[in-house]
DNA sequence: TTTTATCCAGAACGCTGGTTCTGAAACTGG
DNA sequence: CCAGTTTCAGAACCAGCGTTCTGGATAAAA
């Protein structure tokens, strides 16, 4: 008996990140997921359960993947500075890059969703935290080699480059030239030595 | 003849202000403004055009205000540094003021419109360039004073903390706490001297 | 007061979106 | 090859939204 499920759950969820990652929750509807996962209602439906439980799944996928891809060398013990700045450098590519849709989820869920939605928030603070912990042992190990200057606090700096790069990110949703980003970039970073 | 209009467009614009900043675009409905601003469907319609239009008012107006109202001193002869940092213990006070549901709406219509709407992007465009501009003007006067470093370039400098007040609606969207918001001001200010 | 152009509140309309339902297709175990 | 269960595509349903329409109310001009 039992036939076997035509498409895969995983796939499915990252084709999912990247729609809500461009349009946000409220502006993709069933029928753009239907489309651009392959994945009948049904599947989707039976699957993740609503559009609210999928785009829960989708924002944890979209976190786990960003801090699996892009964070983890910071826990590196010889971690530096540059691999700070690479995390920026890769997310001006990402958003900026020639279509010019993709954007910066956390942010558009946080300006989207927190503010109406406590569980979502918390979800959402989770994130930030982690991110920001993550910048702060970077920092730590930069720090160790005295590329930053020994005054810095890098609690506070982690929660202050978390900040940046969410500015980041909306200065790129609004399309602002490559330059004007990497002049952010660059003064973030500065203000580290 | 002619029966005269019940209501003020001006503070019906306000109201409407109000209500996309806390809820944005998509998420508000005409039925909202109707009861927010108190005015008939009829007469919004017959004074603002439509939703899309009167958002784009609502923007403008937004804009204007904050221009106006916040960084309106930043243009006098003397500005400080202290004016720069109370722009944003401002923002804070708004941002996280005891029913945490007012929100950026630069920031926010930036993630939601911005990306596939180039008019809204471009008229975005424009207040960002202005905000950045003015906060480079003030930062002039504050070299004057030598209250940053000489070697500070105030042009990109003005763009760094365009984009750090954007971060910073983004973390107090989320709700993170005042001490973090204090504190993320507090690391963007220190990096100017 | 009468007239009349305008305004208002709410009904109505057409459309879209999330969710559920249905009949048919497909795959596996026997 | 058959039986049975699950999956699929799309129709169907219901609610909400933007917009328009309508009949009555209103205020100023005559």
């Amino acid at each position: 008996m039992v036939r076997t499920r035509a498409f895969n759950p995983a796939e499915a969820l990252n084709k999912a990140v990247e729609v809500f990652s461009t349009r946000g929750y409220t502006d993709t509807s069933m029928d753009d997921l239907v489309k651009a996962t392959g994945v009948s209602r049904y599947g989707l439906y039976g699957t993740f359960g609503n559009k609210r439980e999928l785009f829960e799944q989708a924002l944890e996928r979209y976190a786990d993947r960003m801090g699996r891809e892009r964070f983890l060398r910071l826990l590196e013990p010889d971690a530096s500075l540059a691999d700070i700045r690479r995390i920026f450098e890769e997310r001006i590519e990402m958003l900026a890059s020639a279509d010019r849709t993709r954007g910066c989820m956390l942010s558009h869920t946080a300006m989207e969703l927190a503010p109406h939605d406590s569980e979502i928030k918390h979800v959402l603070q989770r994130f930030i935290s982690r991110i920001a912990k993550t910048f702060a042992i970077g920092l730590a190990a930069a720090k160790e080699k005295g590329e930053v200057r020994a005054s810095l606090d890098v609690r506070s700096a982690g929660d202050f480059l978390t900040g940046a790069l969410f500015g980041l990110a909306v200065l790129a949703s609004s399309g602002l030239p490559r330059e004007t980003l990497n002049s952010f970039v660059d003064n973030t970073m500065s203000s580290l030595r």
